[in-house]
RNA sequence: GCGCCGGUAGCUCAAUUGGCAGAGCAUUUGACUCUUAAUCAACAGGUUCCGGGUUCAAGUCCCGGCCGGCGCACCA
């Protein structure tokens, strides 16, 4: 069957539901408007037929008569969704539905494919996943998670934007993975004869940014870790990343809470929601913990970066965490809190004051050398940002890249590598500068109420059909 | 990667202790001039995820594999 190339298209039907809403049961509206979408339930009725259609707006119901729309036996035998274009007048039904009564037609496309149980959808999560395109008709619940997903990301660009920030974007092939403990993917490049890792975090190119004037940047995409999956990983998910020269760790906090508690506004028109039927305020200011006061509270004694290791160590056996010989007391404090206090930071929480040992790109704090000043944020008990004020002493920069060297060497599979062109670039001078990393999915699993990544993720990673 | 659970018609789901594989919706055909998951009638629809095994008999029990959900680990 030939269907047309365009349809030339009028209405939206929300639009029509809210222009129409006063159309009194069994009055016309002598306006003729074009309409498209789907059919989604189809009811036949002799002479008449009502089709439920649906357009990325809403629904609306298409009325045919016999007498009154062409080809009437054919659009009684539409299926359910396929895709229809519309001419007719606005009339609202003796029944009372507002509708478009179908004087001419056309088909746009037709459906071999049932999109699931009309009242019950689709339920099997890998049909769901694997054919997203089926899933977004089946279950309303998906389109609106993923719609929701857009605007958080468009509301957190436009305030960026609103801040002063320039959106850029960097290398995602990259000849040294860097930025963050993970391990990468890795792949190759012909021409060149040379292995490339996809990038785990844009934190450095980003920064070199900012040592070459760039005084706000911040960039807004995909990056790629080789990792487990799970309802809260995926092995490519969105980050925004964003830094500003002339800030420190604190400005940035100060930074974060608003841009978050401002998208929350943007959405959702308020700062109260409900996640998972419990409730949850983002509204500012966030309280500031540091991370030894949180492990404290949580293991009933004083621990910080300054306690024995072999105390850490005890407390940690106490708790089934295998420590690592190579793990130094503030990675072991770091561990502690991880396992003791941090999923209880179910309102937003800052925890501040991180090891300078699990902190290779952070500024050392200005009142203690073995603490930088890096802050993680926590939601709902899951790591939601981080950020800190940026190392920019290139000495001390080699130094923290050395001793990632040599936990690379012992084994750490997440250890960092040396960056000599980053090492460089801070030679040139990195004013105070401070940045901020958000796990974009994350934010917006909470603004959408999901607790499965893949819900706010249109095509999720999945392992191939094979066999 | 490990553990637990699951996979039955296009979709949503049943199937007693191991004993003839079913329903609703969708599809097909028919009836019906105001329906709302329309209704009514009829037809059709199966490699019970795949491959082995036990048994007179396997959707059901056992072994292996594939895919998924959840948990753990890793991380954001």
């Amino acid at each position: 069957m030939t269907v047309p190339y365009n349809f030339p298209h009028s209405a939206y039907a929300a639009d029509l539901q809210r222009a129409w809403e006063h159309l009194a049961p069994g009055e016309e509206s002598a306006t003729n408007v074009a309409v498209a979408g789907r059919v989604m339930l189809l009811r036949t009725q002799g002479r008449l037929a009502f089709a439920t259609m649906r357009d990325s707006s809403g629904e609306i119901q298409l009325f045919a008569l016999a007498d009154a729309t062409e080809r009437f036996e054919e659009f009684a035998h539409l299926h359910l969704g396929d895709w229809v274009g519309v001419r007719g007048e606005v009339v609202r039904t003796k029944r009372g539905e507002l509708s478009v009564k179908v004087a001419t037609w056309e088909v746009l496309a037709s459906a071999r494919h049932n999109f699931g149980d009309k009242w019950a959808g689709i339920a099997d999560f890998d049909l769901r996943y694997r054919h997203r395109e089926a899933d977004l008709w089946a279950n309303e619940k998906s389109r609106a998670s993923l719609a929701r997903r857009s605007e958080v990301v468009r509301a957190l660009r436009e305030r960026c934007w609103a801040a002063g920030f320039v959106e850029v974007e960097t290398p995602i092939l990259n000849p040294i993975p860097t930025g963050a403990a993970a391990r990468p993917f890795v792949t190759h490049h012909n021409a060149l004869d040379s292995e490339f890792f996809l990038r785990i975090a844009p934190e450095l190119w980003l920064k070199r940014l900012v040592v070459g004037g760039f005084e706000r940047v911040f960039e807004l995409g995909r990056v790629f870790r080789n990792e487990g999956v799970s309802p809260r990983h995926n092995p490519e998910f969105t980050m925004l990343e964003l830094y500003a020269a002339y800030w420190d760790y604190q400005d940035m906090m100060s930074f974060t809470e608003e841009l978050v508690a401002g998208v929350a506004l943007d959405v959702l028109g308020t700062t109260d929601l409900v996640y998972q039927e419990r409730t949850v305020s983002l509204a500012a200011p966030w309280p500031r913990r540091t991370m030894a006061e949180l492990a404290s509270e949580a293991v009933g004694e004083d621990v910080s970066a300054h306690t024995p290791r072999e105390r850490l160590v005890a407390l940690l056996d106490e708790r089934d965490v295998e420590v690592q010989p190579s793990w130094g007391a503030g990675r072991c404090l770091a561990e502690l809190f991880e396992v003791s206090a941090e999923e209880s930071l179910w309102s937003p929480t800052f925890v501040t004051e991180f090891p300078v040992e699990v902190s290779p790109l952070a500024r050392r704090h200005r009142d203690d050398p073995a603490l930088t000043e890096r802050f993680e944020s926590y939601l709902v008990g899951r790591e939601l940002s981080n950020g800190f004020s940026e190392l920019n002493d290139p000495e001390d920069q080699r130094e923290r890249f050395e001793e990632q060297a040599r936990l690379a060497a012992s084994g750490d599979e997440e250890a960092m590598r040396i960056d000599e062109d980053y090492i460089r670039a801070l030679e040139w001078g990195l004013p105070p500068t401070a940045g901020l990393g958000v796990g974009v999915d994350r934010l917006a699993m909470v603004l959408a109420d999901e607790s499965n990544i893949r819900e706010v993720i249109a095509f999720p990673t999945l392992k191939p059909l094979r066999g």
